[in-house]
DNA sequence: TATTGTTATACTCTATAACTATA
DNA sequence: TATAGTTATAGAGTATAACAATA
């Protein structure tokens, strides 16, 4: 007969849920508090986390192509219109033609993108510095290569 | 000046993105990775996971009211009332009236529930398995126990 | 007054498919 | 034929606000 109790396989987490030993569950649970918190980090007018992300893609790799920033995102290219559109209406960086190859438009960080990418950094890294402060160094270095080694697992598939 | 190479403070990737080195960039793609393994493992056909994760907690918590059950998941109560439609129209569970207090309608795990989630989370966790079969016991161990703190952080906040 | 479940609504993120202009 | 960027569209997941019934 099913226990309708709550079950684990987890010695150290007594009576908790199954999901509790699901990375997928555990993962998405610690995404969102880290994702709140950058959001509060920015504040309400602050760029999210996606737009930031292309930001500093396009900073760290200036004259990249649409595709290839979609590429590294892990995203459709068609999920990039609208973030670059909103990227070059912040004057953050420019859509320039590229000579040989008229279909294709390289993303040039402007000087204003540049500086406001490089106060975000800062800003981003205060956030995630603040909210572990809790985890030694050692911690954190840990999590970080888990991370990409899951990452990696997914690279593969 | 402002450099337009990739910076990075972790010395074992070079050139890498400051994107790397940022805990919460890393989790959502590791999240995309895991999650997109579970959709594939339960079919075209599956429950999601956020379903997944509510049939569980109740077969888990037998009687649990929706409001409860949308704090255990850190989700609004209003998020669930499609899920709990979708759940009692396969049968799994059943509303129910709880003597003592009209409003509430507690969720009731049916036979049919409580087998169907026994065949999930050995689906689930054989997912989970072969998606991580290149980390050791204390790989798994550690990331979970990360994680959990991850989400601890975000109790206090 | 407060709470439970519910509805209506809207917003974010993302994908798919088809279009255009090039190559 | 294939590729880069774009548009239109749709779906998942989630939140907010308001409501009726009940406490």
């Amino acid at each position: 007969m099913i226990q309708s109790k709550p079950q684990t396989e987890d010695p150290e987490v007594p009576n908790a849920s199954n999901l509790e030993s699901l990375v997928g569950y555990n993962l998405k649970r610690a995404y969102l508090v880290v994702q709140e918190d950058f959001r509060a980090a920015l504040g309400e007018e602050g760029l999210s986390s996606r737009v930031f992300a292309a930001l500093t893609l396009t900073v760290e790799n200036p004259n990249i192509t649409q595709s290839a920033l979609a590429k590294m995102l892990g995203i459709e290219r068609s999920g990039l219109v609208a973030m670059v559109d909103f990227l070059e209406a912040k004057k953050y960086l420019k859509r320039t033609p590229v000579p040989g190859d008229r279909r294709v438009q390289a993303l040039v960080p402007t000087k204003i993108g540049k500086a406001a990418h490089a106060e975000l950094i800062a800003t981003v890294k205060a956030h995630e510095d603040a909210l572990f402060v809790e985890f030694t160094a050692e911690e954190k270095r840990s999590l970080l290569s888990l991370l990409r080694k899951i990452r990696s697992v997914g690279d593969k598939a």
